[in-house]
DNA sequence: TATTGTTATACTCTATAACTATA
DNA sequence: TATAGTTATAGAGTATAACAATA
């Protein structure tokens, strides 16, 4: 992946780098948009847990620690918690059900919608999923003091609430 | 619609939450690559730049940056650049290359291989793309300090770093 | 009329593997 | 054998629009 090496900016070369230098990155480095995008995706570079054989994806693990938070709820508030569309989380429901992960329930109030719920057997996968993630977690904030990882985690959150 | 109002706060609730408080999330939000996902989501939302009549992505920008600083490199090692496979940089490179932004010539030294280069009218919409990026980074980085921002980046650069 | 959940569909972004033409 | 670039294909992950049942 790329590298920062701090090259000349703002003068441009008229020929090709030789081939075993970095390549000039201009205003790229500075970018605090682009360093979110490389974060995520090295955060998120080889994720996929096994936990008895299945594998889940940060998704699927969102979804079933939202259910234990809150057993009951529908797929359109689940989907909105999570920032993604009604239709989206349809599949991802119909997996963890299938998985015996999740209930689907007909709620009895109102005759449109379910009641989701996590099985015990979707606790005790999630309670192995939470390891792992925090295990992932450890890595991604490897080399940080407990200071700069709140610190990150405040700025991160300013990202999000603004653009909302 | 009866429901429990019992509010537990820190322990799971048994029932469902109402229809009108926000769902309780758990550890989510102590995740870093959990806030990091959500941060990028929302700082990429809608970006699409339109410069005369013609939408770019951030994958385009970050095309047209880099030939602008390193004229004449190849599609291999551009796609390493910017952290992405050499076929998937083909159909990027096409379309620039339709749209005259781009221009591909067969290297001499190696006849494999093209060396890619941003043309005039490249340049220029590149100019333009600048400046929105440049709105964009306002927008994301609203409501900080320079000082946040730039501890905001470091940190960042760190997750990047590490991961490697 | 509005909402819950489903279906059908499609778009973006990305990768792997196999290919060609050179090196 | 290895490399530059292409092609074909497929998989996430996501969204929009239209629909049936119900509110």
């Amino acid at each position: 992946m790329s590298r920062s090496t701090a090259k000349i900016v703002g003068s441009t070369p008229s020929e090709a780098p030789e081939q075993d230098e970095p390549l000039a990155l201009g205003i790229l480095p500075t970018l605090v948009g682009r360093q979110l995008r490389l974060a995520q995706l090295m955060a998120f570079k080889g994720f996929v847990v096994k936990v008895e054989g299945v594998s889940f994806s940060p998704g699927s693990f969102e979804v079933l620690e939202l259910l234990s938070q809150n057993p009951g709820v529908g797929q359109n508030r689940l989907a909105t918690a999570i920032g993604l569309d009604k239709s989206t989380l349809v599949p991802i429901i119909a997996r963890l059900e299938s998985l015996e992960l999740v209930e689907r329930r007909p709620s009895e109030a109102d005759k449109r919608a379910y009641e989701l719920r996590i099985t015990p057997k979707g606790r005790r996968q999630l309670i192995a999923l939470r390891e792992y993630v925090l295990e992932r977690e450890a890595g991604i904030t490897a080399g940080m003091t407990s200071g700069e990882i709140q610190t990150l985690r405040a700025l991160l959150d300013k990202v999000v609430q603004i653009s909302l």
